[in-house]
DNA sequence: GCCAACGTTGGC
DNA sequence: GCCAACGTTGGC
C-alpha cells in the first residue's frame, strides 16, 4: 500500500466539504496534469492513504487524512462541455483524464503547516517542500508519512 | 496582489 | 524538435 498527498484550495473544496459529503466520499475530479494523472490512473489503489493539503490560503498545510476507496477511472467531467474541466480532446473511447474516489478519515486538531514541514530537515527531499513544486497529487514516501504524522 | 516557477501550446 | 509566449499555480 502507498501514501499520497492531495492538494486543494479550501475556498474551492475543503476537508470540511469532504466531511459533509454523503458517505464522506468524493471523486477527485479536475486534475489536468499528466504526472498527477498518471499517479491516479496507474499507481493509486483502494486502501491507500493520503494527506489532505490546503493550498492557496492563509495557512497552507496538511489538515487531515483520507483513504482512496476507488481505483483510477475516467474523469467524466472532461466530457461535459458545460464543465470547467471540459477537454475536447478527451473521449469516451480514449479518455485523457482520470480520477479516484477518496473518503474522509480524520482531521488534525492542528494543521501541520507548510512552514513547519519546510522546517523539518528530515523531509527536505519531499516534493511538496521543494521550490516550485506545483503537483496537485503526489506520492509520499512511507518514511516521510511517518515523520509527518509525528509532527501532528 | 505580486511574481517566480512551471507546464503547455503553437509557429517555425 | 526547438523555444518563445502564454496561462496557471501557489507561497508570500
Amino acid at each position: 500500500m502507498s501514501y499520497w498527498l492531495f492538494k486543494t484550495e479550501p475556498d474551492v473544496y475543503s476537508i470540511d466539504d469532504l466531511k459533509k459529503e454523503k458517505m464522506r466520499i468524493t471523486s477527485w475530479e479536475g486534475v489536468r496534469n499528466y504526472q498527477a494523472r498518471n499517479f491516479m490512473r496507474d499507481d493509486m489503489k483502494r486502501g491507500d492513504l493520503g494527506f489532505f493539503y490546503h493550498s492557496n490560503c492563509s495557512q497552507p498545510g496538511i489538515v487531515g487524512v483520507v483513504e482512496v476507496v476507488k481505483n483510477g477511472y475516467p474523469d467524466h467531467t472532461s466530457w461535459n462541455s458545460k464543465s470547467k474541466y471540459f477537454d475536447p480532446k478527451s473521449t469516451q473511447e480514449n479518455p485523457r483524464w482520470f480520477m479516484v474516489d477518496v473518503k474522509y478519515l480524520r482531521v488534525f486538531e492542528k494543521t501541520i503547516t507548510l512552514a513547519e514541514l519546510k522546517g523539518n530537515p528530515k523531509i527536505k527531499d519531499f516534493a511538496l517542500v521543494k521550490k516550485g513544486s506545483r503537483l496537485s497529487v503526489m506520492p509520499v514516501p512511507s518514511e516521510v508519512w511517518e515523520l509527518i504524522l509525528k509532527m501532528g
